[in-house]
DNA sequence: TTCATACTTCGATCGTGATCGAAGCATCTC
DNA sequence: GAGATGCTTCGATCACGATCGAAGTATGAA
């Protein structure tokens, strides 16, 4: 028995009602301080001081000075996907907490997940990118095609900048309300960003919800058109069936 | 504040650490009995009858009665990926259970995810059947080929009643050893059924861990080829990287 | 310097939940 | 039937951890 690794203290630290509320205010991928996460999570400041120095010796989150200020955000990439891994097994059991707010198609259109888009957009976006065969790869290789990178840089996305850092430019991420996979790694942060930076899209304040402008919606479907007869579309009923 | 699904229950569920050992057990995927359970969680068997109700009140396992025994297994598939998933964040984070024992090695060369083959050759397996081009698809989307089809058929699978059930046939499941994905779904079981029924490969008494037999080797090696030169080699060093 | 803000540490309280003994129920064997 | 085995329920204990008040530290503002 007590074989491989141990999910005990991972579950634990994610189990405290308090830490899943600060970690899922964290997923919006805003560095936050120690007292809005208290807000967020109904506690007074010292249980929050408590709770963060736990994640972060646990290494879910990491903490920046700035000032009298300290920031907080999700240690990686990482976290954000198994965080958003949870969120989908969860979803998908009926675990939603009480009721559905009234934020909830938002969330599900369109959202920030920890750095990069999910959603209906996101998964419309990563479907688009592969029917265009901007991106391939098959199970969960993705990589950037020749054409692709051109594409990319033609949209002002710096690819030297992405391959340089030692994160991977291309990831799947499973999402929530779609129970499909989007867009993570490098490249899916450098996309919305540049959502963001084109004024296409903004973040509702408060809320991992994005709502895109007029324009921004016309850039996108003109950008990630659907593919007129996904190939895909038997796939994509099993899942939903599953 | 309070958006999203509710990933405390779950994390409650797993944190306890009597709790994740019963869990990690059945993600061997024997039915096992509370007095076995009880055993591998090393508690007694009326502490033990209490954790597999909350268990079972949340969704995570379903039990069978049989005569005076009770076998419980994990409710389905996704509960099985879900629990991977997090040893795989917990493996990278080094979050071990204090020493690795002796069948580390074994465990990580070929062992018993839930219901299919995880581990080195999981993984294998599913690069060589994708090269190979029976499995196809992109991005979390897979599917087989009519070629496939074909292949599978021949080796005694009965595609028929596979495609009969209301499960994906295949699936990734991303492996906590290897940081890549291997086979799951209801093809992916079937292989590994198939492997024990060949006698290719048995069970290690009380482990996750498959001992594949001479022919076994012979035989796997034959029919799951490793790409010569593998196109997917740059991406794979970003994963191992990352 | 003085005051205010942001946060941590200490200490005490308090509730929840993990644990197990004992008793009860169901099923199998003889 | 009697006895044994497998498991659940009840009840009591007990420990850990979540919580917050109060005090202490660091940074910024006046």
């Amino acid at each position: 028995m007590k074989e491989g690794p141990d999910i005990a203290l991972i579950g634990s630290l994610i189990g405290d009602p308090a830490r899943a509320n600060m970690l899922t205010a964290l997923t919006g991928g805003k560095a936050l301080t120690a007292t809005e996460l208290a807000g967020t999570a109904g506690i007074t400041l010292q249980t929050a001081s408590s709770h963060l120095s736990k994640l972060e010796a646990g290494g879910l989150i990491a903490q920046r000075k700035q000032g009298r200020h300290r920031y907080f955000t999700l240690a990686d990439d990482d976290v954000g996907l198994m965080i958003e891994g949870l969120m989908g097994f969860a979803a998908y059991r009926g675990f939603t907490r009480h009721r559905t707010g009234p934020k909830d198609p938002a969330l599900r259109k369109a959202r920030v997940c920890y750095n990069h888009l999910a959603g209906d957009y996101g998964v419309r976006m990563l479907d688009s990118l592969i029917a265009e065969e901007v991106i391939s790869g098959a199970g969960d290789t993705l990589h950037l095609t020749a054409s692709g990178a051109d594409k990319m840089t033609a949209l002002g996305i710096d690819l030297a900048a992405l391959t340089r850092s030692r994160r991977p430019v291309c990831r799947t991420c499973l999402d929530w309300s779609e129970r499909r996979s989007h867009l993570a790694g490098s490249l899916g942060q450098a996309l919305l960003t540049l959502f963001f930076d084109k004024g296409w899209a903004r973040r509702e304040p408060d809320s991992r919800a994005i709502r895109f402008t007029d324009t921004g919606e016309m850039e996108f479907a003109k950008l990630f058109p659907l593919p007129a007869q996904p190939s895909i579309a038997r796939h994509h009923q099993q899942a939903v069936d599953a």
